[in-house]
DNA sequence: ACGACTAAGTTCGCTTGTTGAACTGACTCG
DNA sequence: CGAGTCAGTTCAACAAGCGAACTTAGTCGT
């Protein structure tokens, strides 16, 4: 009876939660994203359990997001590289980013931003239609089944 | 020892994920999204343990992403309908939605696809910098400390 | 009036996952 | 030779998720 897994639901939503639903993943990968490669620099950064961490690296790892790589022979020692699988994530992270900073504080400000680093603007990510660079309106998009392929 | 929680962490990043980290949240706003509002209707289209269900909605009705509303007084009936709150939550699921298209899928297409309700153009949901409409570049932006508010 | 049905949960025993703390092993440095 | 570093592993206690059965308060058909 171990916990339902989505990974193989036809939905990308679920399959994409199987994975953010493991706790601690997201904020592995914002890790990842601040540039920290090495076990114990996620380790401290987070404060997170070294077994949990164990677990979420090496399931990382398996679904390509990251990648573990030798930096040292002797003794040998890797550290984990974001692949462009991970770095695609970087989307999912900004628009939990933008919605945590909209609605998830109630008095304040968040205490950190997005910036440009080269023009230190505070960037805001938005969620848009690709085509029309218009703001998804959740009252006209459905889902739908694809066009069939055959 | 219950499980690190993440919502008074200084990051929006770390609060969401503290909401979507519960296995079947995501889901459930997906539920919503498609007009579900009936504690059978989300039973019954994700096949959840009815407990788990039970947990989950009324976190997300203390979140304030869903309402519980009465929709009939004898036998007293209540239904959960999404708040304004629980409505922009839709951006961080397109985003989701979007990743997954574009990586989950190995060999064929993802069955189901967004679509406009109206015109039938299928949606592809991408997160941009609001102020220059352009794709987020991963390497340009960086987590900073907000500009002091006092 | 009686039994079947419905909706929205609750309860229960079992299994899996998370936690914090301590431990391991292979090296390097002074 | 002893202390330190890094990348993990092991362990026991506890929390959370699981499926199945049960509950409660009412309606509907005969």
């Amino acid at each position: 009876m171990r916990r339902t897994r989505f990974d193989d639901w036809p939905c990308p939503i679920a399959r994409a939660t199987d994975l953010i639903g493991d706790w601690w993943t997201p904020l592995i990968m914002r890790e990842a994203f601040s540039g920290r490669r090495r076990f114990d620099e996620f380790q401290s950064a987070l404060d997170a359990p070294r077994a949990v961490l164990t677990a979420r690296l090496k399931r990382l790892c398996a679904e390509g997001m990251l990648e573990r790589v030798a930096y040292q022979q002797s003794p040998p020692r890797y550290e984990y590289r974001l692949t462009d699988k991970g770095r695609a994530f970087w989307d999912v992270l900004a628009a939990m980013w933008r919605w945590g900073s909209d609605w998830l504080w109630t008095d304040d400000a968040p205490p950190v931003v997005l910036k440009d680093r080269q023009t230190g603007r505070i960037v805001r990510p938005l969620v848009v239609d690709e085509e029309t660079g218009e703001h998804l309106d959740v009252r006209t998009v459905r889902i739908g089944r694809a066009p069939s392929s055959s």
